[in-house]
DNA sequence: ATCGTACTTTCCTGTCTAGTTAATTAACCG
DNA sequence: CGGTTAATTAACTAGACAGGAAAGTACGAT
């Protein structure tokens, strides 16, 4: 089961920015909404939208629409993704990583989810 | 100790391209002059040095210079950075995420390298 | 029906990125 | 020294990306 390529790709892409990344921080304190994310950052709303939709693109959050709110939840799919992705370099990341490895293998087994 | 959010920035644009993600599962398996990196590619000799370069300024390899090779080898550091960061999303990765937890904290109190 | 709210889309701009070829640096080898 | 090997730098191009302003869409309320 290795992990696509190109969602990866995207993945990294959708993390590479602090705006998205800190819009992902938000929404794990819980749902919100396209204009409650855009409230912190001092950029125009389009571009918030925008943000969004790359991270909606990449499977990170999922949007819901609810009259004319659009809530956005977080999707751990792709983070598992990166996670398992992580398992090649276990080695590297010090000797007893066994436990993420353990836990990697359990992901693997559908004994998490 | 919160990881940076520049150096985040900066190691996921690093990640968010197959030729280089390509180029750090290769040096798991030892360390490789640039030569050597470019050959399983057919892109020039001077891209792949531009990807080692941008690797290297993310601080996920490391060159050394012996006579005219420049020998690369991995550099766990921001690696565990991401680990790190994706500590934010452990609720949402699943129930038993505590071993990756506990690996994080062994990690901080100096445990485990 | 029309107004306001909550976004999204379009269009445009400047900046960044990946790739190319050609020229350059650096080190070793005879 | 001159040549060869290894890699970087320079100069350029085509495409992606973040941002803004302005126009468009969709729904609810009045």
């Amino acid at each position: 089961m290795p992990v696509l390529d190109d969602q990866l790709t995207t993945t990294f892409a959708a993390l590479a920015d602090p705006i998205r990344r800190a819009i992902l921080a938000r929404l794990t304190r819980g749902e919100a909404t396209v204009g409650q994310l855009a409230e912190p950052f001092d950029v125009s709303l389009p571009a918030i939208s925008k943000h969004v939709k790359v991270l909606q693109k990449a499977g990170l959050i999922e949007q819901t629409r609810r009259a004319q709110w659009r809530s956005c939840r977080l999707r751990p799919e792709p983070l598992r993704d990166v996670v398992s992705w992580m398992a090649l370099y276990r080695d590297f990341l010090g000797d007893s990583v066994e436990r993420l490895d353990q836990y990697l293998s359990d992901l693997q087994n559908g004994e998490t989810p």
